[in-house]
DNA sequence: TAGGCCATCTGGTCCT
DNA sequence: AGGACCAGATGGCCTA
């Protein structure tokens, strides 16, 4: 691609003794879609070596050698610019498709679309800052439990605490906390779908607790 | 077949 | 001036 252009820029020099059809014709013709509905601007610039007045034509000749020399660098540009828009394209694909990833794989094992991963990874970023902060929570009652339990006079029984009254309680207090996050709008207890990804609170945490957690003691 | 998702092209704007 | 970033337009592919 970039080679056809670099050797229409070298024999722009004798661009209209070889060259006519083409700068009369659409200047496009190498994007499948720019011929669509989009102005063709340059459109003035290829009536000029169209002309039929020959006297008007040698003096034009100059003009229009400078306007088909413009016309292939800005081509140049275009492709180049082209070229450099699909590799940041590309890079930011591969960076969507990094964070899929660490995202916790899901039993319908079809792609999350872009908007889907944004959204799942917010969320599941969400739940493990709340799984981090009820652990630390609990973790401050457990030990003011334990040093309670020292004043005893008798020996007491501490319920432990289990992963699932741990999700649970982390349910329940993320339904009330003001910091969780949006997209969610059905039971968090069921995401069936993709549409459910941004309600998977419940059981990323479920996932985070048993990755995470169980080797901590409270 | 309509709608969703995606890749690509394109021109404009901002930044270095 | 050239590159990065952005948003709009367009067409292709896939699925319900």
């Amino acid at each position: 691609m970039e080679t056809v252009y670099s050797d229409m820029d070298s024999s722009s020099c004798d661009y209209f003794t070889h060259d006519d059809e083409d700068s009369c014709s659409s200047m496009h013709a190498s994007s499948p879609s720019s011929s669509i509905g989009k102005p063709a601007s340059p459109a003035s610039d290829s009536q000029g070596p169209c002309a039929t007045d020959m006297g008007q034509k040698k003096r034009r000749r100059g003009r229009a050698r400078n306007e088909a020399t413009v016309h292939v660098v800005k081509k140049n540009r275009r492709v180049k610019a082209n070229d450099r828009e699909r590799n940041r394209m590309h890079s930011l694909n591969d960076a969507l498709e990094t964070l899929r990833t660490v995202l916790p794989a899901f039993p319908d094992d079809s792609k999350l679309t872009k908007i889907e991963t944004l959204r799942f990874a917010h969320n599941y970023i969400w739940a493990l800052s709340e799984t981090i902060r009820i652990a630390d929570i609990e973790q401050r009652q457990n030990k003011s439990r334990a040093d309670a339990s020292l004043l005893l006079p008798s020996p007491c029984v501490i319920d432990a605490p289990s992963p699932g009254s741990d999700a649970c309680s982390w349910s329940s207090s993320a339904s009330s906390s003001s910091s969780s996050p949006s997209y969610c709008t059905s039971s968090p207890s069921s995401p069936a779908t993709h549409d459910d990804y941004g309600c998977f609170q419940t059981d990323v945490l479920q996932y985070s607790y048993h990755n995470f957690v169980p080797g901590m003691s409270y």
